[in-house]
This record gives C-alpha cells, sequence and structure tokens, in this order.
RNA sequence: GCUGGCGUAGCUCAGUUGGUAGAGCAGCUGAUUUGUAAUCAGCAGGUCGGGGGUUCAAAUCCGUCCACCAGCUCCA
C-alpha cells in the first residue's frame, strides 16, 4: 500500500525492499530527494484512500522472462529477480490497483482488511544493508488491527523515550558532554562517577571471592604488540594510534582491548598444568575510534571503561570455567534487576568475508564446534549470529534493548584459541609435554557507562538504594532545625549513608521537589517534635509516609537496605 | 563514514519580510520561618555552537567546521 502510494505521488522513485519487521514495517525508495515529514503525511493521505479503496492483491506466478518484462523500470527489482531465477526460484508477483510488487506473499486478501496504520519516520538505509551500496531513503511505519491498541502502542513508545538515559542522564547530573573534548568522550560528573564507583567495588570485591586475580596494564603500547595480536592488520581503523608510521621510528597505540596485555602477565614465567586456571580480570579502560555516526550517549562511546578478564586454562577445564564465567554474568544481572531483559546471542563468523577474522576454517570450524556444544550443554537458549564474532573468534553475547528498541552487547564471553598460539602462550601438561591454554575473555558486568546507561532507563533514574548518587535527603522545616538536621545529616554520613543538606534555600517545598525529582530514595522531614524526641519523620520513593522513626532506627534500616541490594 | 533532523541564558522555549535579543523555571541577594510538588520582592545571567562570507546592518541569508538526535553501516 505504501509503495502504490509512493508510485502515485511519485512517480520517479525506484522500488527496492519493504519487509515485514517487529512492530510495523519499513519500504525502502531510491528517491531524488528524501521524504520529509510533510511526504509522509501526504503518503499517509493516499495510503488511506487507498484502504478505503478496497482493492484487492492479486498473487500470481511468472516466468523470470515475464517478470523481468514487467520490472523492467526497477533495477532492484531487476536484481532480486536475477538471484531468484539463478537459483531456479519461482517468481511471485502481487497486483495491486496498477501497480505489481514483486513478493513471495502472503498478503492480505484486499487492502481494506487494514485497520490502522501509521508512517514513523524516513531515514536513510543501504541498499541490501552494505554501505559501499547506494543510500537509500527509508520509511518506517507501523500497522496494527484496531487503532486503540496501535494508540497505546505509540504512547507507550513515548512513555519509554522520557527514560531515555541520554536525556535523564544529563538532567538529573550523571553526565554531560562538551563540544571542546568531543564525541564519544562523555563527563562523569559526581552523580554517574559515584555509581560506577560503586558497581566497580562490588565488580572487584566480588570476582575476588570467585578466585580472579587484578592486574592493572598499561593504556598504550607499541605498535608491535598489535602486530603479534592481529589487531593492527584487523582493527587499526578503531584505534588510536600515536605517532606517524611514515617518519617516527617507535609508534605506540591506545588499547581497544586488554587480552594482548594480560597475555604477558601470564607469559611472565612457564606455567603447569597445575597452575590452571589462572582467572585475571581488571577494570580496564579501552580507546575506540568509532566511525563519527556511531555514538550514543554513554552506550556507545570512544573511552570506556569495562570489567574485563581474561581466563588460561585446559581443554578439559574450559566447559566448567565457561559456566562460572556465565554464571558470575548472571549474578550481576540479577543483582542490577536486568537478567529479565536480556537475550543471548551465539556470535559467529561469516565464512563469506574471512578477511574479517584471523586463522582456519579449521581452527573456526572447531572452536566454534567447542563453544556451540558447551552451549547447548548448558542449555542456553541462545539465536545465532553470523558474522557478529570478534576477530579472534566466536562469542557468547548477552543483548539487551535500550528505549528504542535498538539492541546492543552488554555482557560478552568468548572463547580464544587463536591469540594464545600468536603469542607463545603455554604451559607443561601432565605428560611433560608443552600445550597451548584455552583462553575465555569475558566480562563480567559489561562496561560501566553502558550498563549505567541501562540502568538509568530501566529505572527512570530511580535506582535501587544501593546504587543511588543520593539516598536520602534531609528536610528541616525551618531555620531553628537547621542545628538538629547538621547533626543527623552527620550521623548519617558516619554511618555510611549517603545523605544530603544543603541551606541554601529554606524552602522546605523547595527540597521536597528537588529529591522527587532526582528520585531520593529517603526524604527526611524534621521540625520541633522530631528534634525534642531524636526522631525523623520518613517519606520514602515507595511509600509516601514512611512514618516517625529514631535516627538510630531509620540508620539501621536503610543499611540493612543497601546490604541486601534490594531493587 | 552515509541519509535526515537540530543547535538562542543552567533547563523548556519565543524572536514577524535582515535593523546587534525576550519569557517561565532554576541561580544569586533580601524579606518570609513555613509540616509533604512551586512564599514575596529585587538582581544577575547570552560574542544566538565556532571560524568565515554577503550586506550600511546577520540569531535571521550563503558556505564551512564542530557538537547533539534518529536511522543505516560498524560495534562492548
Amino acid at each position: 500500500i505504501l509503495a502504490l502510494a509512493v508510485r502515485r505521488l511519485f512517480p520517479a522513485a525506484k522500488i527496492a525492499i519493504g519487509p515485514a519487521i517487529e512492530d510495523g514495517f519499513y519500504y525502502d525508495f531510491d528517491v531524488e530527494t528524501p521524504f520529509s515529514a510533510q511526504d509522509l503525511e501526504k503518503l499517509e493521505a493516499e495510503m488511506k484512500a487507498i484502504v478505503k479503496a478496497d482493492l484487492p492483491l492479486i498473487y500470481r506466478v511468472v516466468s523470470a522472462d515475464e517478470a523481468n518484462e514487467i520490472m523492467a523500470n526497477e533495477p532492484y527489482k531487476l536484481e532480486l529477480i536475477a538471484e531468484h531465477a539463478a537459483k531456479g526460484e519461482d517468481i511471485s508477483l502481487y497486483d495491486l490497483a496498477e501497480f505489481t510488487d514483486l513478493c513471495a506473499g502472503p498478503h492480505l486478501m484486499s487492502t481494506g482488511s487494514v485497520k490502522a496504520f501509521k508512517l514513523t519516520s524516513a531515514t536513510g538505509a543501504y541498499w541490501r544493508g552494505d554501505s559501499h551500496n547506494a543510500m537509500l531513503c527509508r520509511i518506517y511505519g507501523t500497522a496494527f488491527p484496531k487503532q486503540s491498541v496501535m494508540e497505546e502502542f505509540l504512547l507507550r513508545q513515548e512513555e519509554a523515550k522520557k527514560r531515555d538515559h541520554n536525556k535523564i542522564g544529563r538532567e538529573l547530573e550523571y553526565f554531560t558532554t562538551c563540544d571542546l573534548i568531543g564525541q564519544g568522550l562523555p563527563i562523569m560528573l559526581p552523580n554517574g562517577a559515584r555509581v560506577i564507583q560503586l558497581l566497580q567495588r562490588f565488580v572487584e570485591d566480588e570476582e575476588q571471592r570467585r578466585g580472579w586475580q587484578l592486574t592493572k596494564t598499561p593504556y598504550m603500547a607499541k605498535s608491535d604488540l598489535y602486530k603479534v595480536s592481529g589487531h593492527w592488520d584487523h582493527y587499526k581503523d578503531g584505534m588510536f594510534v600515536l605517532g606517524d608510521e611514515a617518519t617516527d621510528d617507535e609508534i605506540f597505540a591506545l588499547r581497544p582491548m586488554t587480552c594482548p596485555f594480560q597475555y604477558q602477565a601470564y607469559l611472565n614465567r612457564q606455567r603447569s598444568y597445575r597452575d590452571l586456571p589462572i582467572r585475571y580480570d581488571e577494570t580496564s579502560t579501552l580507546f575506540r575510534n568509532e566511525a563519527s555516526g556511531e555514538m550514543h550517549g554513554l552506550i556507545r562511546v570512544r573511552q570506556f571503561t569495562i570489567s574485563e578478564g581474561h581466563l588460561m586454562c585446559t581443554p578439559s577445564q574450559l566447559e566448567s570455567e565457561f559456566r562460572s564465567c556465565l554464571e558470575l554474568a548472571i549474578f550481576m544481572l540479577k543483582t542490577l534487576g536486568l537478567y529479565e531483559d536480556v537475550s543471548y546471542r551465539f556470535s559467529l563468523w561469516d565464512e563469506n568475508d574471512k578477511d574479517k577474522y584471523i586463522g582456519t576454517v579449521e581452527q573456526w570450524d572447531e572452536t566454534q564446534g567447542m563453544m556451540r556444544k558447551i552451549l547447548d550443554h548448558l542449555e542456553i537458549p541462545y539465536k545465532e549470529g553470523i558474522g557478529e564474532a570478534a576477530f579472534y573468534g566466536p562469542k557468547l553475547d548477552i543483548q539487551i534493548r535500550n528505549v528504542y528498541g535498538k539492541e546492543d552487547t552488554l555482557i560478552t564471553i568468548q572463547i580464544d584459541r587463536m591469540l594464545a598460539e600468536k603469542f607463545g602462550m603455554e604451559y607443561t601438561d601432565a605428560d611433560g609435554k608443552k600445550k597451548t591454554p584455552c583462553i575465555i575473555h569475558r566480562t563480567s558486568i559489561g562496561c560501566y557507562e553502558r550498563t549505567l546507561a541501562l540502568l538509568l532507563e530501566k529505572y527512570a533514574g530511580a535506582l535501587p538504594v544501593w546504587l543511588m548518587p543520593t539516598q536520602v535527603m534531609l528536610v528541616p522545616i525551618s531555620d531553628a532545625h537547621h542545628d538538629y538536621a547538621a547533626k543527623v545529616l552527620e550521623e548519617l554520613q558516619l554511618a555510611g549513608i549517603r545523605a544530603e543538606a544543603d541551606y541554601r534555600s529554606e524552602k522546605m517545598g523547595y527540597k521536597i521537589r528537588e529529591a522527587q525529582l532526582s528520585k531520593i530514595p529517603y526524604m527526611l522531614v524534621m521540625g520541633n517534635e522530631e528534634a525534642e524526641s531524636g526522631t525523623v519523620s520518613v517519606r520514602a520513593r515507595k511509600e509516601a509516609n514512611g512514618g516517625k522513626k529514631t535516627v538510630a532506627e531509620f540508620i539501621a534500616a536503610i543499611k540493612a537496605e543497601i546490604d541486601s541490594k534490594e531493587i
């Protein structure tokens, strides 16, 4: 229907592909000038007329020659017909009024059964998703069997966008950006820095408990290191290189990954099978020169800090170690309350695009087979992602969606059978022979910036109490109660609670509003009554009236809540 | 990098066909001393994203760079 409307209003448009997607559909067109918002309105009106006319959709199967003749003026359709013909497939067409589309179907019997639809946006998209190809104009839309259901859906989408971390993260002063510093380099304000510090302490302590040893490796290295690892050949565009290869004797690059650095720790001395597994973790800051159009709030940045780790083990230890890495990741997700929101992706290489990867077909088959066996044995419900592997090996990616529905990797666990060999990593096995260890690359909580972004979106800024930068706001009702508030503040701070009370403004209503807008979990209101009895009137984020408590009672209650990491 | 959008005070936004900027909230000062979402008065705050060009005159027109937003591609 959209394509027919475009054909009628923009006869010069060439028609490409238009599939159904989750929550709607899109259709790509090749046009001189991209569609504007006004164009979408006109198209929508024309579509409504087409629906009202209740036109039949007629299916027919033709030969490739006939199809070529019908689509003679549609270069994109001709390309598709040629592919179908090459595979010996039937060419099926649908006629709708004066328009004929190439489509496998099925379709509705007639346009009258369309009850509710809306064109939502027009953007650019490459023909066949390849950036070497022409840029087409894509129109996105959505459709529902009932108008009311669609409106509900659109409203939900609007509501979700209000939780956008890029909006509330700035409003609530978790982070900001600055033109002079540049793209993808956010400034963590005290609130954001505090949450990341809390997460980092939690992760490092938990990993220590689970047998991981912390390393601290350099932020940069000579190009020589990356030449051995393969980064120089396969990842150079993604790195910040310091120096000029043509004129300088020695050039450096900021690290885009920690693997080759932590491997040097393993190589520090000879290893025996008795030493394995060796689990190195690191809170590592990485630098990746992402293309300018890729940056997005805290989700996609050029400098970020990840809870990274590399685990060296024997082949027989691989499955149980992989499982423990997964268990750690799941523990983190459950603690943060994100576990229900993620999905698993088994990221494989693309054997038709070998330039992107190191290693041989045999090596990839072996490692991917090994990983698939583990995933199936652990009964992980994954979907496969062809071409999503790292250049050195397959990955189990734990995926999450942002408020726009866009999917990103939060956590990844990878098996690497390539780099150990490149760096000459070995251990002496029980039989006295030198062998190459299996390596697991993994993160437990992901990168802190991205995880913070997803937490802000999940909780709309009202983070769990243990993570809130400010946990308690003190609200004295007048100047006369500042001394008491100051005393309570000191008690709370000594107990390790992040409390706030500043007396620049005596307006109680203002302090309350500030606390509510910034999602602070507890407000303690105090006046004469409280000062005389050594109590505070508790107003909690969860319940408007938490009653009166002595200061000691309140401290005990909130500390228990913080320690439990209650969501 | 590509397509489109966008950039005026800390925030949300006005600013008519070019005549060098306004409001509300936030901030500051003073008054008010208040019991659960906005007390009153006053003050201050902007080389209109940056450099350039056209013009007697540019927030406004042109071009370029930068940053921000959505999508594509890429990716943790």
